[in-house]
Order: structure tokens, then sequence, then C-alpha cells
RNA sequence: GGCGGGAUGGCGGAAUUGGUAGACGCAGUGGACUCAAAAUCCACCGCUGGUAACAGUGUGCGGGUUCGAGUCCCGCUCCCGCUACCA
């Protein structure tokens, strides 16, 4: 064994070891058990970044621990590859998207292995592989064929210079990010999944995924969004037909006073015929940024139509009007208007003084006023003739029953759930297998035509995909009759390839099927870690995706992933100059020289380079805008993989955030260095001589049980609660008592080795290459990485005595050493004998003493 | 606006079932070693008072339950995340 510990020389070692045994290649074995351990898979941006870094280590943390446990482990890793950035990156360097694509993947799976990740590289894939996007075109064909995905025309966000659309976020104040042209609402034909099919099922099995994070089930519900309600058909006045509304509130219909339709509201339209001023108002919504943070400031707007609907159950005019915050997307483009109960019905009969009547009133009798706010909470009926008095419950189901018998109206459950809009006008995506022949006509691919390859040696010029000037690619012909026809260039959204990559996984290999019978064995995903953001879109799209593949015979379980881990963010601060006029400029932690007070408290900051004061801004996530951004690669060529591992799970708990401390990443290496130094002392003295437990010296016993203690609770750590801070501290404290303990006498050298041994074992998940060098050094010739984790042994954890706090009136005055069986009439008698005790109690009576057996004595005395 | 999470020393965090608040680490202070520095080791390290023993006080704020509350209940303040005119 080296004296010094070398992590840049021994960690490549350790993998060139890993990978020639392979050790980490998964097989199939049903006469064990498995585990499948995945982490989000990675977008090939080009560096792993602290993020990645934070992620995969939790992984492989629990990867490996589970294979020292003895069960079969998958841990795989993959390429999330297709997507804008390399588009982009190919616009800026005229470089190919795939082949900047593939150099990413190259550089970022060295730095993957340089961490020494446990990953079965054999089963490595890429979404823009054609082994891979083959079988999701398959698969849409499937899908094609059960009428799952459909074609409609669709409102999207339009650049007239790029002739692209674009999405939401690509939307800066109304105009196109990188043209700067106005953005146009325009509505041209896009490919659908009907995930609304599914809304039920999505929406209920989230009560079964109980190892799934509460926050991450209410994101989901919420975004599905489910309310029950009636849809209401009010006739026009006119006799032309119904204007149909959904409401969640029919208890409120007495209480409506006018009826608001949205703009595209063929109602609007029609009315706007022969009306120019109507007509300038809904091309005015039309324009309209469809962003939420524009949405939020719209001031409540609206005209009448001149249009009269009659109440269902009065017969009575209400007016019918336009107004701006009516969806069309949601419900069917029409409200009813109760503004005495609803807020922005309130606010825009306001404005436009329309009667507002009250209908509900507090069941508890107050009297409220309709003055100056609506009254949105439930209540009892008021002013509704025959349905007075009833409550919410009781008025809708009357209400409902009597309009549902009259046909004015349906029960109806509402999703805010859209249907899954998965195509994109975009080159670097996995192409739509369909055709359409000049006439206009669709005609799906065929399986054995599959898969459509998308041409990679592209010529990038301008904007628009590069697809649409490729004969090659556009000329195609029918699979049967082989009529000319050109092909789909869109391509599909990312988000369709990361909905499946977990089953192929488990075969990444298979030619003749999507998946084949070893997804049987590995699914479901065991545990699944990553980021809170993919909370709703990615996780939503991989559950429905995977409903999807079980109901094509493709996967068993109910859901694909039994449990969800989330990881914090990874922040640090920020440093920043403010320009004269409001902009900021961002400098790197790196370059900043930081003074401290004498306690330790940051008091002003310079940057290296000029030496002039910056601003120290907040605590923030990592990222290009802030330069706060630390590389991982810096840290992991000056201290090596281990201490990078070791302190971004000692930091805090894996889904907190975690704030990046230079110097504690020092303290990482420090202990690994001193741990290091400790073994070498220790294996120097020569072969341990063999020493009967039971005849230790007291001092060495309590060690011992320490060394269980240890073992006992960082399993739990790392078993129950992902609490891996908590274990490594653990095992910080054991080493400290090692130190202390030495190395004197042949007793204290054999309990060495044993809390040595225990230590390795611990840690071997989260320091795989160091461990492994303490490992062999300790005299094992076997393989750590699938050594048996360790077990407490319960003789070494029993006790003599305990100590026990005596509290007087729930202070805290004594600690007192009782044997463990002690009773609690010894307890009390041994805390009232103690001095200190006494002198509180003086002139006092004691009223009640509680004994907490083991812990503590409670004198409650007056 | 709605939903979810949070607030503990100078900092990151610990306290798992209501039972010794501050484990572990970082930073800091004092000392040893050294020509010196680095490294390492030892001691101290919430606040107030005290040489000390020790006492008082202390987990965002105000109440409550309890022998006992960081933990439970009620009311607030602030911060973060998601979502948002969803009828």
């Amino acid at each position: 064994m080296q004296e010094r510990y070398n992590p840049v020389e021994l960690e490549p070692q350790a993998q060139a070891r890993w990978a020639e045994g392979r050790v980490f290649a998964a097989l199939e074995d049903p006469t064990r058990e498995k585990f499948y351990c995945l982490c989000m898979f990675p977008y090939p941006s080009g560096r792993l970044h602290m993020g990645h870094v934070r992620n995969y280590t939790i992984g492989d943390v629990i990867a490996r621990y589970q294979r020292m446990l003895g069960k079969n482990v998958l841990h795989p890793m993959g390429w999330d590859a297709f997507g804008l950035p390399a588009e982009n990156a190919a616009i800026e360097n005229n470089i190919p998207p795939a082949r900047w694509t593939r150099s990413n993947i190259d550089y970022m799976r060295a730095q993957l292995q340089r961490l020494g990740f446990s990953y079965d590289w054999d089963r490595e894939l890429a979404t823009c592989d054609p082994d891979y996007y083959r079988w999701e075109q398959w698969f849409f064909l499937r899908l094609y064929a059960r009428d799952l995905v459909y074609r409609k025309t669709a409102v999207v966000n339009w650049d007239p210079i790029d002739h692209t659309v674009l999405a939401n976020e690509q939307v800066i104040d109304g105009r196109g990010w990188r043209s700067g042209a106005l953005v146009e609402r325009r509505e041209i034909p896009q490919w659908f999944v009907r995930i609304t099919a599914y809304a039920e099922e999505l929406l209920r099995d989230l009560d079964r995924l109980e190892e799934w994070p509460e926050a991450v089930k209410t994101m989901q519900r919420n975004w599905i969004g489910r309310s029950e309600g009636l849809q209401i058909r009010f006739a026009l006045a006119d006799g032309s037909g119904d204007l149909e509304v959904f409401t969640t509130r029919p208890d409120t219909l007495l209480g409506a006073t006018y009826m608001a339709v949205a703009p595209e509201h063929p109602v609007a339209r029609r009315a706007a015929l022969g009306n120019p001023a109507l007509a300038e108002f809904l091309a005015s919504c039309a324009q309209m940024s469809t962003s939420e943070a524009v949405l939020e400031k719209l001031d409540k707007r609206g005209m009448p139509l001149g249009v009269a609907v009659l109440h269902p159950l009065t017969g009575a005019q209400l007016p019918v009007w336009v107004a701006n915050f009516v969806l069309m997307s949601y419900g069917t483009g029409a409200v009813m208007s109760v503004p005495g109960h609803d807020d922005r019905d309130f606010e825009f009969a306001h404005r436009y003084d329309l009667p507002i009547t009250q209908v509900i009133q507090p069941a508890d009798g107050r009297v409220i006023s309709l003055e100056s706010a609506a009254y949105p909470e439930k209540g009892v009926l008021c002013h509704s003739g025959e349905y007075d008095g009833l409550d919410f419950a009781g008025a809708f189901n009357a209400i409902a029953t009597r309009l549902v018998a009259e046909g004015r109206a349906e029960r109806h459950v509402q999703y805010r759930l859209r249907d899954w809009l998965v195509s994109r006008q975009r080159y670097w995506g996995c192409p739509i297998p369909v055709l359409y022949s000049p006439d206009g006509s669709l005609t799906p691919e065929t399986d054995a035509r599959l898969p459509v390859r998308l041409p990679e040696d592209v010529d990038w010029r301008g904007v628009s995909s590069p697809l649409k000037h490729m004969p090659a690619f556009m000329a195609a012909s029918l699979p049967d009759s082989g009529l000319p026809a050109a092909r789909e260039t869109d391509t599909f959204d990312t988000f369709f390839e990361s909905s499946w990559y977990f089953a192929r996984f488990c075969c990444p290999d298979s030619e003749n099927a999507m998946v084949d019978e070893r997804a049987r064995y590995w699914m479901p995903v065991d545990l699944y870690i990553g980021g809170i953001e993919h909370a709703v879109l990615h996780l939503l799209y991989a559950r429905f995706f995977h409903k999807l593949m079980r109901d094509s015979g493709l996967a068993v379980a109910d859901e694909p992933f039994k449990r969800l881990l989330t990881q914090g963010m990874v922040c640090k601060e920020t440093y920043f100059r403010e320009a004269t006029n409001g902009t900021k400029t961002y400098y790197n932690p790196e370059s900043v020289d930081v003074e401290t007070d004498d306690k330790g408290r940051a008091l002003r900051a310079k940057l290296l380079t000029d030496g002039q004061p910056v601003e120290i801004g907040p605590v923030e996530k990592m990222s290009k805008s802030k330069n706060n951004g630390i590389d991982p690669q810096t840290l992991i060529d000056r201290y090596g993989a281990d201490t990078v591992r070791l302190y971004t799970m000692f930091a805090a708990p894996p889904e907190q955030s975690l704030e990046w401390s230079d110097s504690a990443v020092e303290g990482a290496f420090r202990f690994l260095r001193g741990l290091w130094r400790l073994t070498y002392e220790h294996v120097n003295f020569g072969p341990v001589v063999p020493v009967a437990a039971g005849a230790l010296t007291p001092e060495l016993q309590t060690l011992r049980r320490k060394i269980h203690e240890t073992i006992a609770k960082v399993t739990d750590d790392v078993a129950r609660r992902y609490k891996f801070n908590t274990a490594i501290a653990a095992v910080m404290e054991l080493v400290n008592a090692l130190v202390k303990s030495g190395h004197a006498t042949p007793g204290a050298r054999r309990v060495m080795q044993e809390g040595l041994e225990a230590c390795t074992l611990l840690l071997a998940p989260i320091v795989p290459h160091c461990t492994e060098s303490l490992w062999a050094a300790l005299g094992h010739a076997d393989a750590l990485a699938t050594a048996p984790w360790p077990v407490a042994d319960p003789a070494a954890l029993v006790r003599a005595a305990v100590e026990v706090v005596v509290q007087v009136n729930g202070r805290k005055r004594a600690n007192i050493t009782l044997p463990v069986d002690a009773s609690n009439e010894l307890a009390e008698h041994t805390a009232l004998a103690e001095e200190n005790v006494a002198r509180f109690l003086v002139g006092q009576t004691v009223r009640k003493v509680i004994v907490v057996p083991g812990r503590l004595v409670n004198v409650v005395a007056s």
C-alpha cells in the first residue's frame, strides 16, 4: 500500500479493472432478485455540469449498495440526443447536428467513466440512433391504427421571418427570439397523441404511487385538472341554436346575468360579420400573445355581441358578450357569468355595468355585501325560488336533475389536460413516418420500410428545416401502389423519445421488437432519480407512454417507475457589478476573492483580475446567466472523483438543494486522506493477532460497539432514509474514534481492523475507487464492488449501562448512569439523589416523576 | 390568485416515534511543530453573565396543548418552487 493517497493515479486503475472484469454488466437471471436503478439520461450538451454529477452520484451509490445486498442490478446510461441546441450549434459553427451531438456524447461518456459510475455500458443507447427511433416510428404506426394519434389544425406561434413554429419560451415580448419578428398566431396542421383518453387513469393511478413524493403527485393532479360540473345548453333567443357552457357551479345558475364567449367562438365570429368594431376587437384579441406573463396583466375587456340567450330555468333573456379572458381551448369556449359569485365575472360586470345579483349566502347566516367583491365561497342558496336553502351539493343535484330531464344539460367531467402536441417543424428529431400524396391525402408508412432515416449529412443554410430541400428524403413512393408521395418533414417532440427509453434499456439490442421478454424481467424501474423540473412533462408523458405500451402488450405493469427520488438543485453564491443603466455583469466565484471578519462572515468581495470590489449576490442555482457554475472536471482533476462524489453526498440530503462550497470539498478530501493514512499506519504494523471480543478492555468493547452501531445507522440511512449525509457523518465519527484509539495493543489493533473494514464497506458505494485499495490493503482478495454489505453484530450492540438525563421541571440538571434494565424506581431514586437535582428542589414539593426508560427522568415540582 | 415546500450558530446541515437542540463538516480563534510557510496535531467555538464551576437564554413572529415542543394545534411574517383568467 502506498503511503500517499493519490486518487488521480489510483482511480483510473480501479476503473480499468471494473471494465476488464465487466463487473457491472447486467445479465437477466430469474433466480435472482432484480433492482432497476435509473437516472434521467442527459441531453448531450457538451460537458457534464454539477447537476448531472449530483444526479448520477446518487444513482450510483444506490446501485452499488443494492449490488452489495446481492441483488441483480440494472444500471444503464444513454443519451437524449435529439433536440434544438444541436441545430443552434449547427447554425453557429456550421457543423451538422449529428456530428456535434456524437462528439459531445463521446466527451461526456468519458467524463461519466472518469467519475466511476457503475453503468452497464453495453446497454448504452442514443435516441438519435436509427436502431432506437425506428421502434418509435413503429409504435407510432400502432397508435395510428388504434386512432390514438391524429392530425389536426392548431393555433401555434409562427415566426414569419424564420418560417418556423416557436415554442412559448422562444417568444420574447411578442417577438421571435432570433428573428425579432412579431410572432403571429397561425393555425397549421399538427400531430397529437390522445393523452386525454388516459386522463382518468393517469389521475387515478397517482394514488397507487406510494413511493413518489407527494409534491410531484400534486403537480400532476393539478396539471390533469379534473373538475366535475354540468354542461348546459342555453337556447339562443333568435332560435338559431344553442350556446353550450361548462360550469362547476350549477348552484349559482339563478345568478347568471350574462354570458361570455371566447373571441374565437363561432357565435362571436358570426356576430362580427356585420359589425366592423366587433371584428376589429376579435382581431386584436387574436394578436395577443399566449404567454402567461402577459395574460396575467391583461385587462378584462369585452364587447356585447348583440345576441341573447334564454335562461333555462327562468326564460329570461341574457345578453351574450365576447370576453378576452375566456379561453376557446377549455370547456366549450363559453361561460355563464355569475358576477355575484365569481371574481372574474365580478370584475367584468363592474367594468361594463352588468347586473350583479346574490344567489348564495354564507351557511352560518352572516350577511355579505356584493358592493366591492364577489362571494365565491360555497354556501346556501337564496333568491333562487324553489332552490332556496339548499347547500352546494343539494342545489347541484336538484338543478342538474331537472336540466338533464329537460334535455338542456349533461353531467360532465372536464379536464385541464389537452392532447399532447408531438410534431415539431424541426430537422434534428425523429421523422414522423407518414406520406402525403399530391392530392394531400395521408398514408402511413409500413413496418417493413422502417426506419424512415433522418439524413445526417446535411448542408445547413438558413434556418428552415434542410429536409425540405433534400429530394432524396422528400421524394418517396406509397408502399402499396408505388405512386409518388412526399414525406412528412415534421419530427417528433423529443419528449417522445424520452418517454420509453427506460424500457429499451432492458433490451437495447433487440432487432425484432421494440422491447422483448427481457423487459418483463427488469421492468418496472425500481428507483428513478432526476430533477423535480420534470415533475409534470416528462414524468407524465412517460407514465402515459407506458400505459400505451401496456395496452399494446409491450408492458405488464401499470406504472413504469415504482419509486421516484427528485434531487434538489446545485447552488452557488453569485457576484456581480451593476452598471448605471441597471444591467448586471456576473463574475464567476472562482475569479473573486472574498474578505471575511474574524467570525467568518463575508464582508466584501473583489475581482482578482482588477482588485476592484464586486457585489455579493444571493445563492442561486448554478447557471450560465448567473456565471456561478463550477466545472466538475476541474475538481475531478484536482481531487479525484471520490472527493467530488463524497462531497456531493455529504453536503445535503438528495432532495434538498445543495450549496456548493469549495472549502468543504477540501474537507471531504482531507477526510479521505485521513482514512487512507489511518489504514496505512494500521497495515504497516503487520498482521492482526486474534483477540476474543470478550477479552477486550471496556474502552475497546465500547469502541467495538460504536463500530456496530455505525453499521446499523448507516444501513438505515442508506437503505430506508436515503440520507447519505448523515451516513457519511456517522462514518466520520467512527473514524475519529478509531484515530483516538490508536494501535498500541493487540486488542486495539484487532478492533482497528474490524473498524476499518466496516468503514471501507460502508463507504464503498460512495467512494468506490479508494475503498477498493483500502479493502485490498486490509487483506481482502475479493472485489469490493460485489462484497456483501456488512451486518451489525447484535452481541456487539449490547450495552451494560446507559446515560440518562435528569430534568427538574423540564430543565436539564444532571446526567446519571444506570444499568440498562434499571427499574423506574431505581431511576427515580438515583435521580433524586443527585446533588444538583436536590439543589433545585429546595423548598419545593415533588408532584410527579416521569421516567422514560433509558432516556430521561423529569422531576415535576412546585 | 391556487397548490406544494421551507425558515435551526458566521455557513452547509443534524436531532428518525413529543424526551439532553446544534451531530458531522466548513469557516474562525488560540496553541504545538517549523528558520518560515504548507501540511499535520491539540484546544476553544449559539448568545449573555462569570476566571471557572455554573446560571440565564435560544430553533422566523404571536398564542395554545403537554411533566416536556425545533417536532403537535391555531393565527401571522418572510423565502423558495410549481401553476395560473381552467369557468
